[in-house]
Parts: C-alpha cells; structure tokens; sequence
DNA sequence: GGGTTCCGAAACGTGGAAGTTCCGTATAGA
DNA sequence: TCTATACGGAACTTCCACGTTTCGGAACCC
C-alpha cells in the first residue's frame, strides 16, 4: 500500500550496517560499565566512534537499541562442544575456563545494569533470559541428563533448580559482596552445593 | 566556635520527627516500585503527604535520603525467637510464614530498586547487605551451627554459602523468571538444595 | 502576644539527557 | 555528473527531575 511496498530502491549512499554490531557492541559495554538509566545515547556514539543521529537512524529509541543489544548479544561458547568425560564433576568443571569466566563476569555485569528496567519491561526481561542465562542453564541441563543416562545421578530430581544453582550465586556474590566469581568459588559451588544436591558426596573432601 | 555550641535551644516549632517513619516508609514503598533511578523526591513527598521542602529539611539529597530510609529498614523478625523444633528442616520450614514471605517480597524488591546503584555507592552496597541479606543468613547460620552442636550435621562445611542459596535463588526467581516466591518454593529449596548441600538425605521423598 | 520556626503546597531556576536538525564530507545510483 | 542519502560531529530544542524559594497557616518558646 505504501510506496515501499514495491519501490524500496532509494539512491543515495546506502547504511553500512558492517557498523551495527559494533554500536551494539558498545552499546553492552557502556550498559555494563554505567547501568541502563545512567546511560547515555552520547556514551554510546562516542564509544562507538559514531555520530549519534546515526544511532537515531538505525534504532527509534534508547531503549529499543538496548534490547536489540541484548537480543544480538553473541550467545558466547554456545557452539562450543560439550565435555564428556564420564564423570559429571569433571564435565562441569571443565567448563570454567578463564574465557568463559570473564564472559560470565561480563554478562552478568549486563544484568546488573538491567537490573532495573526487568521488572518494567517484561518483553526485555525475557530476552535478557534467553540470551544470557538460559544458554548456560541448557548446557548444564545437558550434562545432567547424561549423567542421568550413565546412572551417575538418580531420576526425579528438580534438575532445572539445580542447573541455575551457579548463575544465581554467581550474581549475588558479585552483585551483592562485591567479590570476584573467579575459579576458586565455582568449582566451590560445583561440590558444596551443586554436586551434593544431586546426590553425589564430595570424594575429594581433604 | 560556631553559636550553636552552646546554645542550641532556638525559639519556634520544632520538627515533627514523629513523621521521619512514614517518610522513609513512603521513601521504601516507591524504591521498590519503580527503582532507585525513575524514583522522584515527589513521589515521595506526595506518598507521604508531606510537602517536598520539608523532605529536604531532613535530608540533603535524594540519595542520601534513600540510604538512610535503607539503613532504618525495619529489621522484620530479627528480634523474634529462633525456632528450636530439634530438627533442622523443622526449624527452617517453620520460618516460612506468610507474613515473612510477604516482608521478604518487599525487601527483594528493594534490593532490585537499588541494584544500579550497589555498583557506584559502595557504602550503599554495606548498608543494603547488612540490614536486608545478613539477617536472613545470620538466623540460617544461628540454625545450622545448633544442628551442628546436635550433630545432625557434620562439621567442616562451608555454612556461610548454604546460608545465602534461598536468598540467592529468591533474587533469581522474582528477577529473571518472574514468578512468586512462595511458600512452595522456599521449601523446595530446602529440600532439594539447602538439606543436601548440608549431608541430609531427604527423608520425604514421596 | 510577638517572634521564630515548621508545615504542606506550589512556583521557580537549573542542569542533564533524549531526540532533532544542520553542516561538511563521502558514497552510491541514474 | 548530478542527486539523494549516510556518515561523524556539533548545535539545538524539549522535557523532566533535582533542589530552592515563597506563601499562608500552624505550633512552639519567651
């Protein structure tokens, strides 16, 4: 109906959208440096090396470009294989690596800056979901029910409680006490808490 | 040096320091509903039906209005006894009544409220932690250390981070997922995390 | 009772950030 | 080559919330 719907041809010069993620990119930098409301769409452009109209250009809003930050945000080791040692407890911490650390550390610095506009805007808060958190619960979903093929676990338990065990605490701790979610304190949590709660008794006690 | 050193005894009305409580009740009430950032000192003043002057005769800024209105944050139950029942999981189901589920709703949400600003005011961040989260981990602590002393636990765990996993996966659940945290999940919980992570099967299983 | 201060309410000044427009330059289509 | 658009950069407008001041009235001390 519109004259787009058959002439989208415009001249002129046309947007270099090579540049999108980048802006994107600075946009998650700058959430997670500052928080959502202390923000600024000028952070971001300089951040970015762009001029703030083509931000404007691209997305209609502060907030829509940071929801598309969030929905782009690269989904990490996603595609990363997973370990199969034959032993849950070596799965599991097997997949701290320092890069995984560091992204974790920046992702959940992102929900913090987000921590605000969750409760406001249901459709962000699902997303920030998706994205960030749900991927690294899948994968420890994933390990679990191998574990629970080769008998190391039993049936029935509230697997989906246990695999968000990490992540929930991983954010207190940094949110909260303001100390580093480094090495150490996973693999704490992986036999204090995680492995217990599975059934399985810490065999490296001393 | 200045005339107030010795005579502060001035002529005229004198403040009506009866209504410090309502305001920063009302300084509470709107903290947890729209966050530290999109919070105006009118709103508070309109909630607390007072004028916003006689807000800033009180308190210097917004933001230290906020931190004092968390650091008289009603302690809840802290005065009220510990349960002693002689089993552990007697004693932390026990403390789940509703109205503790209800004070716990608002206190989370204050902490969401404030969430932007944990990372910038580290005094904040001391104050929020000791009067909202320690608490609650202090009576866990109080509880597990008595189940130690029966010895219906062994000691040598590492009791200070069982004692935050319901804060913790509280956070998570209202935060991300955005259900309730009830009453069944609070002892779900215990059941499936707390109990384990301290060496106690569950004994109800079906 | 006079003077002083507090009260709630409203108007006011100010700064900062969202969003827009303009500029000179660069690039693509006709 | 000419025109239309995107680019980075900066000025600009608009809006909103902090923080201040003023006002009529009420409470308290002398």
């Amino acid at each position: 109906m519109t004259q787009l719907d058959t002439a989208p041809a415009r001249p002129g010069r046309k947007r270099d959208h090579t540049r999108d993620p980048e802006i994107l990119n600075a946009a998650l930098d700058v959430l997670a440096e500052t928080g959502y409301d202390r923000m600024t769409v000028d952070m971001v452009a300089t951040r970015a090396k762009a001029g703030k109209a083509t931000l404007y250009r691209r997305w209609p809003s502060k907030a829509e470009l940071v929801i598309d930050a969030v929905a782009c945000l690269k989904v990490g080791d996603r595609d990363a294989p997973l370990p199969d040692t034959g032993s849950l407890r070596e799965d599991l911490v097997s997949q701290i690596k320092p890069h995984s650390i560091d992204d974790g550390q920046r992702k959940l610095r992102i929900m913090t800056g987000l921590a605000s506009m969750l409760s406001t805007s249901p459709e962000l808060a699902r997303t920030a979901n998706e994205t960030i958190v749900r991927p690294r619960i899948e994968r420890n979903l994933a390990l679990f029910e191998r574990a629970v093929e080769r008998g190391e676990i039993e049936p029935g338990l509230d697997l989906e409680l246990i695999a968000g065990l990490s992540t929930a605490l991983a954010a207190n701790r940094m949110l909260l006490e303001g100390k580093p979610v480094d090495r150490d304190f996973l693999v704490g949590v992986i036999d204090a808490v995680v492995l217990p709660a599975l059934g399985i008794r810490a065999d490296i006690p001393a």
